[in-house]
DNA sequence: TTATTTAATCGTAATATTGCGATAGAATAA
DNA sequence: TTATTCTATCGCAATATTACGATTAAATAA
């Protein structure tokens, strides 16, 4: 199959899921990575950085746009990428509540 | 292809990404947030649990296994998945590290 | 012993992801 | 205008993931 049977589950796991899956690959890390500690957030500058083809990191853009995580802004002919606040924050008040919903005392075995 | 060029990124972000993939499926978020919310760890309840075949399920815990977020223990014919306090930990001091990296006033667009 | 229960693994099919080169389109420069 | 620069998208190939039924293996029960 491939798919993932995600009415089955409640938008609160459909969505944690979402946003750990745009981290789940390391160019993605890199890129937020690139985009958080750089002044400049354009495109030509991550693919400078980072070593894959331009269109592979378009890709990868896309992903984080498409869950909100970056956002993009055309500038003339050049892209600045820079962090979603909003969503920042959200992914920020999810890994929270998920790590801390879980104690060492809560071990069963 | 398919294949993530992993040798490109640093040990630090191919394991955040390891870690952050193994989470990207709600069937897996689904099964830790009921090993964490339930005494019973025992597989058979995770399939009960679940509307996914007890394969599908099995595989699922086979991933989080492999990143070492849980760890099986065998009981007799059971077997009894819990969280492994060490990588919870790590994931914990990951996910803090990398959202206090951004702060809102390092916008830059 | 034989049956049953439990969970892992195998085999398979369908879909998704990753990556790249080529191309397209839009903005700017010459 | 024409050329150049920048980024998105298309098309393709290779690999990975998701899901399931069937089977296997190991432990326990009858």
């Amino acid at each position: 199959m491939g798919i993932t049977k995600s009415t089955q589950f409640t938008k609160n796991q459909n969505r944690k899921a979402e946003l750990y899956k745009a981290l789940g690959h390391p160019a993605r890390i890199a890129i937020i990575e690139f985009v958080i500690n750089q002044d400049s957030c354009v495109c030509g500058d991550i693919v400078d950085e980072i070593p894959l083809s331009q269109s592979t990191i378009s890709q990868h853009l896309k992903e984080l746009k498409k869950v909100g995580i970056i956002k993009g802004d055309i500038e003339g002919v050049k892209t600045c990428y820079c962090i979603d606040d909003k969503v920042w924050s959200e992914l920020d008040d999810v890994s929270r509540l998920f790590m801390s919903s879980y104690s060492e005392k809560d071990k069963c075995c």
